[in-house]
DNA sequence: CATGAATGAGTTTTCATTCAT
DNA sequence: TATGAATGAAAACTCATTCAT
C-alpha cells in the first residue's frame, strides 16, 4: 500500500537515492550478481525500504531503466546550434568522450541491462524505444542537414544506425574488453568520414581540391 | 577432486555434452539467470555430474568460454584463398551472415559473457585475448593486402579495429534491440567500403571510372 | 548482511532459543553429525532464521561457545564463603556432581567441541583461554589457602591442573565409554587427598591422630 | 561380493594401506570433517577401491579402531620384567612418553573416535571393552603387586582407574587444548604417588624415615 | 517512512555409494 | 583389484519477499 504503486514519481527523495544507489551497486557487482542487499548496501537504508517503495526487484530494475534513458534522452537533448553539421558532431562526442572512468560504470550498466532485454519483455520494450529514439536522432540531424544541401544526398536511417552501431561497438570493446582508446579512434574515424564524406564540399573548395588533386 | 582439473579435454564424451547442455541453457536464460539446475536440464545426465566434472559452476563457466573461442577461432581460419580482398569479405561475412536464428542465441550468450568480463578477472584475460586475436585476424589480412599492392596504404590496426566494432555494435543492436537486419546492412556498408575505398582501383579501371563520372 | 555480525548479545530472544537448539542438538546428535537442519528442528523457527542470525555454521558454533563458556564461568563464581577448604572443594563438586543425565549430555558436547579446537584456530582460542581460566581459579584458591596458611606450600598451578586433568579424565570416562561412576568415585579420592594431604592439620589435631595411630 | 565381507584380515596389503591412509586422514581432517575422499588422498588409490574393501563408511571405521585397539594392546603386552613395580612404572610410561609429535596426532585421534562412542553403538561397545582392558592391565599389576608384598592394600580396580584417568586427562589437555608439558607432569606426579605411597616401604627404611622426620 | 525478524524456495556444493569395465 | 563415471540425498548458504511494529 501506501507508495508501493510504482508510480513514476521523481521528486521523491528516497526513489532518487535508491536509483543512484542501483546504478552504484549495478557498476560494482554487475547485473548478473546484483541482489536487493548490494543496492541496500549503496543505499544508507535497510532492504525492506526498497520493497516499501518498489514491489519486487523487477520493478526496481524497470523503473531504473526508465530513470537512466530519461537521463540519456534529456543530455542528448541539450545543444545551443542550428547547424546539422555541429549538431551531428555534438551527438558522436555525447557518445564518445566524456571522463573515462565516469564513463566507463555508466557504459557497463547500460550494456548489462540492454542484455537481459531478449529475456524480459519489459526490458526490451523500454530499451528497444530507447535505441530507436537514438537512431532517430541521428538520423533527424542527417535529414535536416540534407535538406538544408549541407550533407550529401545518402539515406538518414541507414546513416544513423551505421554510426549509432560503431559507437556502441567501440564503446563496448574498450569498456569491456580492455580496448583503451577504440571510442576516441572510432571518433576520430566518424568525424572524418562526416567532414570528408557526408558533408557537401562548397562548389568553390571543390574545385580548389581538383586542383590539388591534379597537381 | 576426482575428474575436476578444468583440462581442455574433448574427447570425453560427458565434457562435450555438457558444454552444448551449457550452450543451451545460456541461450535460453541468459547469463544473469542460468543455474547449474538449467545447465542440467538440457542435459540428459545427473547435475551432480556437472560438479563431478567441474568442480564448480566458474570452472564450467571459464572451460564453456574456452570451448567457445576455440570454436570461433578454428571457424575463422577456414579459407581456401590466398587473396587478401576475399580473405577480408569473408572475414566481414563470417560474422555477419549465418541462419538468423542459429546465430541469435549464440550472439547474445557470447555478448553476456563478455560483459562479465569486468567482473571476473579470469574470463577478462581469456576474452581480451579473444578479441585481440579476431581484431589482428582483419589486421594480418589487411597488411598482407598492403604488401600485395591490393589495398591501399591504410593503417591496417586502426581499420581492422573499425571493421571488427562496427560489426559487433551492429550484431548487439539486431540481435539484443531487435534492430532486424542492422547486421546484413553494417556488411553492406562494410564492403561498400573496402571495394569502393580500400580496394586498390587499377589505373586502367579509376581513369575509366573518372570518364564515366565525367558523364 | 542482516543482524550477521555474530556480535555477544542475549536480550534477543531468538538468538537465545538458537544457543538451546544448538544445545539440544549438540547433545542429541554429536558435534561430527551436527547439521544446521539438526537445530533447526530443536528451534521453532525456521532454518533460514539460523542464517539470519549467524552468516555461517561456524559463527554459529563459535557463538555457542562463548555462550557456554561464559555459563560455566558464572557458575564456577557462585560460593559464599571465604575459607580456601571450602571453596576448593566447591570446585572440585561443580565439576563431579550434579543430576547424571543432566550432566552427560552437557559434558560430552563440551568435549566434542574440544577435540575440534585442533582444527580450528578460532575454537582453540577461545577454548585454550577457557581451560587456562579454569586452571588458574583452582590455583588461585590453592594460593589463597596456603597464604592463609591453611593449605601445604604445594605448587599450586601444577596441583590445580592435577585435579583439573583428573576430574576432566574421569568425566571423560564416565560420560564416553561407560564408565559409571569413575566421576565420583574420582571426586572422592580427590576430597581425600584435599583433607588428607594438602590442608594444614593443626598441631593439636595432629598430635590426636599421632595418638590414635599409636593405637 | 569378493573381499568384500570386512572381515578382519591383516595380511591384505591394501588394508594396511588404507588403515595408515585413514590414520593420516583423521590425524590431518578431524573425525568430524573426515571424508571417504580425504582418505583415498592419503592413500594412493581411488574413492571406489575403498569401498571395495569396506561395504560402508561405517566398516571403515570400525575396522581402524579394531586396528587401533589392537595397535595399542599389543604395545601394553611388552615387558621384560615380573616387578610389579617396574611394570606399573612401564605402563604409566607407555601413555605418558614418546616423542611429543608422534603421539599428539595419535592422542588426538583415540579421542575423536571415543567421542563417537556415545552416538554409535558399535563404536562404544569396542572401545568400552578397550577402556576396560586398559584399567585392567593396571589392576592386575596393582593386585599382583598387593599379592607380592610390594604394595600396599588398595583398591586395586579404583587405584588403577585413577591412574589411567589421571593419564588421559592429562593427555587430553595437552594435546587438545596446549597444555604444554601437562602429560609429562602428570606423569611425574603419578610416579611419586606409586614410589611415595603405593609402594610398600621396607620396615628398615621405613624407621629411617622416621627418624629423619624427626630431624 | 523505516526497520528487524522471519520465511520458503532455490542455489551451489559435498559426499557416500554404485556400477560398468 | 582397480578405476572413472555416475547418482541421489543432503549439506550450507542466498535471496526476494512479507510482516509486525
Amino acid at each position: 500500500m501506501g507508495a508501493g504503486e510504482t508510480s513514476t514519481d521523481d521528486e521523491v527523495p528516497s526513489r532518487n537515492a535508491i536509483m543512484d544507489a542501483t546504478y552504484r551497486a549495478l557498476a560494482k557487482h554487475g547485473y548478473a550478481d546484483l541482489s536487493m542487499q548490494d543496492i541496500a548496501d549503496e543505499f544508507e537504508k535497510s532492504r525492506s525500504l526498497l520493497h516499501y517503495h518498489y514491489d519486487t526487484r523487477e520493478d526496481l530494475i524497470l523503473a531504473f531503466v526508465d530513470d537512466l534513458i530519461g537521463w540519456i534522452g534529456s543530455e542528448l537533448e541539450k545543444t545551443g546550434t542550428e547547424d546539422p553539421r555541429t549538431r551531428l558532431i555534438e551527438y558522436v562526442d555525447r557518445f564518445t568522450l566524456g571522463e573515462r572512468d565516469r564513463r566507463r560504470g555508466f557504459v557497463v550498466a547500460l550494456f548489462e541491462l540492454r542484455l537481459q532485454a531478449p529475456h524480459n519483455r519489459k526490458l526490451r520494450e523500454k530499451l528497444t524505444k530507447h535505441y530507436q529514439r537514438n537512431v532517430d536522432t541521428a538520423a533527424g540531424i542527417i535529414e535536416d542537414g540534407i535538406e538544408a544541401g549541407v550533407f550529401e544526398p545518402v539515406a538518414p536511417r541507414e546513416i544513423a544506425e551505421h554510426i549509432y552501431s560503431s559507437m556502441q561497438g567501440a564503446a563496448f570493446h574498450e569498456v569491456v574488453l580492455g580496448a583503451e582508446g577504440a571510442t576516441r579512434r572510432m571518433r576520430d574515424g566518424l568525424l572524418e568520414y562526416i567532414v570528408g564524406e557526408l558533408v557537401v564540399v562548397p562548389a568553390l573548395l571543390e574545385s580548389a581540391f581538383d586542383e590539388k588533386s591534379d597537381l
